[in-house]
DNA sequence: CTCCTGACTCAGC
DNA sequence: GGCTGAGCCAGGA
């Protein structure tokens, strides 16, 4: 297991040469897409992952198109940096994340992800 | 073309 | 210790 070793790291100006100008949202989908079953993130970590932990707003935004995009993006799994479920009023139904999650052996409380901290996935370190 | 909002996060008061 | 403001990028009116 990892510390949290990312504390101050530095900005580093993750420039993906050689694909596409993919846009801010593609790279959240895919980056979403990895993200394992009865894994949780948050939109922090993977817009810091892309570099721009600031654009954390744009990971939500992206995710509104999560279950348009093909294939479909488990947005369920990413909660904001408390582990909240924050998004679940934009799945259509308020139950839907929280079942989506209980499913997948995630327990919720209280619209929180239990032992987020313990569930949490980092991209930056399961991708990098 | 311009303005604003939006599923976040950090820093300041 | 809680709330507010500012920053980010992109899309919609």
């Amino acid at each position: 297991m990892k510390k949290k070793a990312i504390k101050k790291e530095k900005l580093k100006t993750v420039r993906p040469s050689g694909k596409k100008e993919e846009s801010f949202f593609e790279l959240v989908y895919e980056v979403a897409r990895q993200i394992p079953k009865g894994r949780v993130t948050s939109y922090g970590a993977i817009a810091a992952c892309l570099g721009t932990r600031l654009s954390a707003r744009m990971v939500g935004w992206a995710m509104n198109g999560a279950g348009k995009v093909k294939p479909k993006v488990p947005a369920h799994r990413v909660v904001n940096r408390n582990g909240m479920l924050s998004g679940k009023h934009h799945f259509g139904e308020p139950d839907l994340m929280q079942r989506l999650l209980e499913k997948e052996g995630i327990k919720i409380e209280d619209d929180t992800v239990v032992e987020f901290k313990k569930l949490f996935w980092d991209p930056g370190a399961a991708l990098f």
